[in-house]
DNA sequence: ATGTTC
């Protein structure tokens, strides 16, 4: 196979490497069908990042893509790569500039005939109490540096402990949401200045609050465990760490542009810029990325709860009646330092998932015990006019992908394209007509939002699931959306 | 993704 110019080996009808050539140290590997590489990948320079990213320092393995990679800053959205903590890198584009781009999915006690006609109410609620767009900010009194500090070393305990929120969402939030050794004072006045009002605002471009119902369901016991059934109302949060990881990502790009001559790396691309994960430079973008982290898994909590008040105002109930659940919280823009069995041997490896979601198996030490039998929940939602899903990591992703998957649909039309689309359509009638209710601050958002804009997500968790990475638990429609 | 070109 042939695409861009690039020659692609088939593994399997779900899996194409790409050989070692040049200066790689690794093959590529891109987890997709060969319809979805010719639609998608014709014109789009993500197969090149993938070749890319496997020059860096230390990789181990493969770089790797799920079948939602396009193109991104330096690494490809829907990129994994793995490097060696001894002799790697640690790069800021296999991050993201969004760190900690992530999504949560909570559970209501609710089923859809007994809210159906009051999902526009909700959804202005929701609107209402739940700040959106570029620059939103409020949703809690003004933050002192010091309360911003605390939140980038505690994450979402710091949301709890201010009331938003319980123990029992911290348990299922991945790493519990706080990653340890974070650091505050790699992290620039400027960017904690950037975030004092920005904690529990939900910001603009693909993120959402998104009021779901259950419509199929794929695996009848993981489906139970994770408290889910027909016909149910589920709420799924996707946002990030707002103008405070933004802010992080570019001070460490400035950073190590001016040292990256010391390092002496021949890359392929500026902007697969690097350090040692054992230099100070490597170091410290390390643990400001943490920060960043920490913050965004706070300012998902806070939106949670915030979410949680809405639904008991809108339908008059209690806390116990509502059984507002956090499933789960994954994150899908964030380097972390793992176990992976490399040569037969377990190795520590930093492992950088940009536009890709942790898929850890049943039996991990590092998933909720509830979760210990199905393997941990893997979020993937769709584009706000289809549908979502959620699947659970297995053994095969331990093995094949450092223990990840996508997480979404892919876009397939840049922002500029989609908004030519869809600038002349009235998007909110067409959603209106789908049965979703959307509330959204500007109209250049939905369009660039609109479903044209993505792959079909069921293309892509097809693909993992037929690579057995995943295995499907369950489906979700759309009722109501809130967009920046 | 982003006080959407300090």
């Amino acid at each position: 196979m042939n695409i861009n110019n690039i020659e692609l080996n088939k593994i399997h009808e779900s899996l194409w490497e790409i050989p070692k050539h040049g200066g790689m140290r690794v093959p590529g590997r891109i987890y997709i069908s060969e319809n979805m590489m010719q639609n998608s990948l014709q014109n789009d320079d993500a197969l090149k990042q993938v070749i890319n990213v496997a020059h860096l320092p230390g990789i181990q393995k493969f770089s790797l893509a799920m079948p939602d990679i396009h193109w991104g800053y330096g690494f490809p959205i829907g990129g994994v790569a793995a490097t060696s903590v001894e002799d790697g890198v640690i790069s800021p584009g296999g991050v993201g500039y969004d760190i900690n781009c992530g999504v949560r999915i909570a559970s209501t006690s609710l089923s859809l005939d007994e809210v159906q006609n009051r999902i526009p109410k909700l959804i202005e609620n929701l609107f209402k109490k739940i700040p959106t767009g570029v620059g939103s900010s409020g949703a809690i009194k003004m933050l002192s540096k010091a309360d911003v500090k605390n939140i980038l070393t505690k994450g979402s305990a710091w949301a709890v402990e201010n009331e938003f929120g319980n123990k029992n969402d911290i348990e299922f939030t991945e790493e519990s949401g706080c990653m340890k050794e974070a650091y505050v004072h790699s992290v620039s006045e400027r960017a904690i200045e950037r975030g004092l009002d920005q904690a529990g605002t939900l910001g603009s471009g693909n993120h959402f609050l998104e009021v779901g119902v259950v419509e199929n369901i794929f695996n009848d016991a993981a489906a139970q465990t994770m408290g889910l059934f027909k016909n149910q109302i589920v709420v799924m949060i996707h946002t990030g760490s707002r103008g405070l990881g933004y802010q992080v990502c570019e001070d460490y790009l400035k950073i190590l542009h001016r040292t990256s001559e010391k390092f002496g790396f021949d890359l392929p691309d500026k902007q697969l810029i690097c350090a040692p994960l054992n230099s100070q430079e490597g170091k410290d973008y390390f643990t400001a990325m943490k920060c960043a982290a920490n913050f965004a898994w706070n300012n998902r909590q806070i939106i949670m709860e915030l979410a949680r008040r809405a639904f008991k105002s809108t339908f008059s109930i209690s806390d116990e009646e509502l059984a507002f659940n956090l499933i789960y919280d994954v994150s899908h823009n964030i380097a972390k330092i793992e176990d992976h069995s490399i040569d037969g041997k377990l190795r520590k490896v930093c492992v950088h998932r940009k536009g890709a979601t942790r898929a850890f198996p049943p039996g991990s030490s590092q998933i909720p015990r509830k979760y210990l039998e199905i393997g941990q929940p893997v979020l993937i939602p769709g584009d706000m006019g289809r549908y979502s899903f959620i699947a659970v990591g297995t053994a095969k992703a331990m093995d094949e992908t450092f223990g990840s998957s996508c997480h979404g649909a892919g876009r397939i039309r840049s922002r500029n394209k989609a908004l030519e689309l869809g600038k002349h359509r009235d998007i909110i009638s067409e959603l209106r007509q789908r049965g979703i209710v959307v509330q959204a601050k500007g109209k250049k958002t939905l369009a660039e939002e609109m479903s044209y804009a993505y792959k079909d997500v069921k293309d892509v968790v097809d693909v993992m699931d037929s690579a057995g990475i995943i295995n499907k638990v369950a489906k979700i429609k759309p009722l109501g959306v809130i967009k920046g």
